[in-house]
DNA sequence: TATGAATGAGGTTTCATTCAT
DNA sequence: GATGAATGAAACCTCATTCAT
């Protein structure tokens, strides 16, 4: 096995734990291994620390969650609703392997799982993950701004955008768990995001 | 020492541990005893766990937070603008005193300190005290629905207006910290936030 | 207990596990503790470390052993071969309670259990021990000067006496195991050391 | 490589280790074969344990040590002055290759070294090199009965001469750390230890 | 033969909890 | 009631040894 392939077990295993409900303290080095088919010494082989491998599975996690958004090329040419939909259906493709980072009666979320209150070196993690994809949001709306659909484009709108298709990604998965009084399909979820972000930077 | 300021006082010392950067698996009981100036054991009278005053103390902080928007009388004769204008001074003023759970930079913040992914226990506790927030921000905009000022009021426009105001709370006290291109006056906030909930709800 | 009855018990601890013919590198903390009738973590309400503890205690060793040595008061006036006797009887004393440290069988030593090279703290406190030793043995030569019993006292005649009184004493506690073609009574012994010392002093 | 000079390679790791200041409990086998420039099983295919590898070190050291001492011929016509002299060269030879073993700051000591006390095996093999050891220094002193220089030679002179000769041995090498009041040379060191031994053997 | 990645037993240390005072 | 010394279970981590290559 390769060095790489190694690692990404391990990361997959500190991430397999955190799908099943384990918080970061009930998370022993001896469940890792366990979990990656691998011997407890073999951890620091490849890491210093049972804290090391938390900061670098959330470092993993969000570099494999961003992929798909920084390998999205931004076409101001596309007609913005397009961008828009298309941009959300990257989030919506990789829910379903997310998911349960996502589920907000399991509490966890793809921020607090790798909180920066549960260890110190996931502050930056975190933080500087958000950026980037504050960066693509940005990306998205300045075409909507090329194309005059939008217009009020600042960190402040793209903020509120950032959260309004995140929240409506978990309405998505989970309405069935949100007791929602009405229930709306996924073509209408991501018609009502578009119009929120229209509204939003109008 | 009545029961209840005992109590006051050991919430106050796991909050103080939180503020000064603690992470929750660093907290020790002893901390907790030490800050609190009573003994160790004495924890153990009012506490089953260590666990549960972790909970608890989250509960109280939430208690103690939500209290004042609680408390705020939403009066639908009054004009919309000055009602949002009065809802998010309650949460200027409070923040003085809670900065320290929501600096951008220290990473922590009010839901990630009693994150749900740290302690079985404060997953409900986070839960409910958000739909206890949203229900009010709800309020506030009915009030606006009322007056024919928004016309948009729903769980998903409640919870991007909710996040907009935080968004800005944060803003007006760190912005030394955030380096924005653009700096606005504490007042030019407000306007701002209440030009975005027009907005998104309209 | 008071905290240092409790230090010494370990410390006897430890100084029993070295006569039971335990190597440093085969004590562990849990037989300190068990020897000492305490639990594990008591430990570490004392010292900071396992190694503290054994350095700590090569110094208790130490000092518990040369105290009647810096106790003694060399009396200029008293007669040179009484002194020199005085001198050997406090080792005699000594070695009953000492005598599993100075087996030449069991390869134990009062240095060599505390050796340097077992334990980097233990390389001071056996030196300064050494030292200490040495100026008591030169204050008894020096004595021998004053009376004109001796005239060569300086560094390395007081290393060669030392060693001399040292080999004796061995000697005559061990001389059944020692296989010597002629045994001497501990009188001899005594006078034979008393010669040595005039011989090298001379 | 021959089997032999593999064994060796491992040997002089374990040496140079110790001259590097570590201790036996902080050897580890990867250092070793590091050292010996081979890897790590390899050691496992010439020793059946690491254990066993640092007593065969030991043995190996000593009888390195000793080889010239045994080879020394004792002439009983030649002077017994010059064989004094001659033997003491002998040590002042060797004293250069293993002066990290003889170094009274560091601490280390060819006996310390292999302490009885760190591992079991090596008791037998420092007991058993001392008496080899001691049994030439009395080969010598039997010349000088024989010539009537000296008239007191036994187990007990004997060890006290060999521990005059290690004094001086390390004041020669070591005498600028020593801080002793007054310097010798070289020639007057061995004419002083020359003197000793006469004294002690009268 | 030679290797070093992989192992896991076993060590040190921590800290929530207890309980005698 | 209040305490904090004492506990020991359980965690992390090391490193001698193995064995597939």
């Amino acid at each position: 096995m390769t060095d790489k392939s190694k690692k990404e077990r391990i990361y997959a295993a500190v991430l397999e734990l955190f799908k099943g409900g384990k918080n970061i303290k009930d998370i022993k080095v001896s469940d890792i291994a366990d979990r990656a088919g691998i011997g407890k010494g073999s951890i620091y082989l490849h890491f210093t620390s049972k804290d090391d491998v938390i900061v670098e599975a959330a470092k993993y996690f969000f570099d494999t969650w961003l992929k798909p958004f920084e390998k999205y090329e931004v076409d101001n040419n596309k007609n913005f609703k397009d961008l828009v939909m298309e941009f959300i259906d990257i989030h919506i493709d990789l829910i379903n392997e997310y998911m349960n980072f996502f589920n907000p009666q399991g509490g966890s979320d793809y921020i607090n799982v790798f909180n920066s209150n549960t260890l110190p070196g996931t502050i930056e993690v975190v933080r500087n993950s958000r950026l980037r994809y504050l960066d693509i949001v940005e990306k998205v709306l300045k075409a909507g701004e090329v194309q005059n659909k939008v217009s009020y484009v600042n960190r402040y709108s793209v903020n509120v955008v950032a959260q309004s298709i995140m929240l409506m990604i978990k309405y998505i998965h989970f309405k069935d768990i949100l007791k929602e009084e009405k229930h709306y399909s996924e073509d209408e979820c991501k018609q009502l995001t578009y119009d929120m972000i229209l509204r939003v930077c109008k």
